[in-house]
DNA sequence: CCTGCCATGACATTTCCGTGACATTCACCG
DNA sequence: CGGTGAATGTCACGGAAATGTCATGGCAGG
């Protein structure tokens, strides 16, 4: 997917980091120290860079600096401990994108990488509106109907619906849509994306159990067809 | 929502906005110094900047002039610390178009961040007169009368009832009535927004706790329909 | 001083969301 | 073709968040 740098002296973190960026398919490249990092930030040339504040040899505050001041404008999210006073610790503002308190969460680091690598993206537009068949959905008055009879749906389900229908026909994954319905700074598990779906279902399939329209394909996510 | 840069280079201050508009579901982009900040304006292209008068290597005010003769409209709103003498901040025409002194409420600080971000949007027209059922309202001469009887409406009622008739059918949030109907100097509650919706609903409802026409939309705000 | 409006907070109530347990289906492989 | 593990469907529950409701106190205008 990405091409991920990650700069981190601490072995352990490194490798889980490693893993679980991996496990999100993004390749990644790795140095232990702020002169590697520097180096690999230009052979690489990296779409993401996770950078350690404690660095060996270049500290992730220099590093920062010095490929900003070169005018490398990759997102760089950036770690820093707890305790790393305060002030040095927002003196990482001066060009990163984001930043992580260790310990972190994974699934909030993950998050956050998405959310900066998706920044990059375009946004997708999103439809106002959905029809098909006898279903009527007006996204902007929070209304839907189906077969001329109001249909209830929650803020979640209609957010789903719509960005299902805003990339109608192609494959969405459960992390993008818990990327854009849901906020990133909320990690809920992607089985909550199934129970919505599920509820969905309920609403605007005939047969809850045999989907017409909002389909599951397996391993990968749901998609909306007509 | 929006992307908002903000130039400050007090580390603590700075922490706490980014994370209070983030709250916000504003994406924000940070720099510590004014050139950086300069920066950042053109690869960011923010919709809005918040710009300390302070700042290393480029002062707020020079980067504020500077951004503007370049011909860029975005709104840009300045802090300055009370000492830093109000009336060269004030006299010299920054070309800011809002500013906020030190130390300043959080709140206070939201507000005025949408009320310029929403300046940037065209105004909604307001109707003159909403007439539905029984129910005839003259917003011009604060007239309301239900099935040929009086009705007696305060002022905020009204407000709010016309900026809802102003976008029938549409769902408008709580932040929107306050930004419309309030004025943006004043920061009351979202709850106060409930509060006069009840009431509305109490005189121009059949009954109340069953409205037809002032509808909840749980988790977004209210929409009139008739 | 009185009156009505408004903002706020406490409390009750509703709605909805996230999670886990279990059932079912699917893909892969022998 | 059957078996196995992973992915998905289904359901129900607990709790949190949003909203409704009411009472209080401040405040401005008469």
């Amino acid at each position: 997917m990405s091409r991920i740098l990650v700069v981190e002296d601490d072995a352990a973190i490194l490798r889980g980091l490693k893993d679980n960026l991996e496990c999100e398919s993004h390749e990644v490249v790795t140095a232990r120290d702020g002169e590697t990092g520097y180096r690999l930030v230009h052979e690489q040339n990296p779409d993401l860079i996770i950078l350690d504040l404690m660095l060996p040899k270049l500290g992730g505050y220099e590093l920062c600096r010095k490929v900003r001041s070169e005018g490398v404008t990759v997102p760089i999210l950036m770690l820093t401990a707890r305790g790393e006073e305060a002030d040095q610790v927002h003196g990482l503002d001066l060009g990163a994108d984001d930043y992580v308190t260790k310990p972190f969460s994974v699934r909030e680091l993950l998050a956050r990488v998405r959310a900066l690598l998706r920044r990059a993206q375009p946004p997708t537009a999103l439809p106002d509106e959905l029809r098909f068949d006898d279903l009527v959905v007006d996204f902007r008055r929070y209304e839907a109907t189906k077969g001329g009879k109001s249909l209830e749906l929650t803020r979640k389900e209609f957010g789903t619906l719509r960005f299902l229908a805003a990339r109608a026909g192609e494959v969405v994954t459960r992390d993008e849509l818990l990327q854009e319905v849901w906020d990133y700074r909320h990690y809920p598990t992607t089985r909550t994306v199934d129970n919505h779906v599920a509820s969905l279902r309920a609403k605007i399939e005939e047969v809850a159990s045999e989907p017409q329209h909002l389909l599951t394909v397996h391993g990968v996510g749901y998609k909306l067809v007509f």
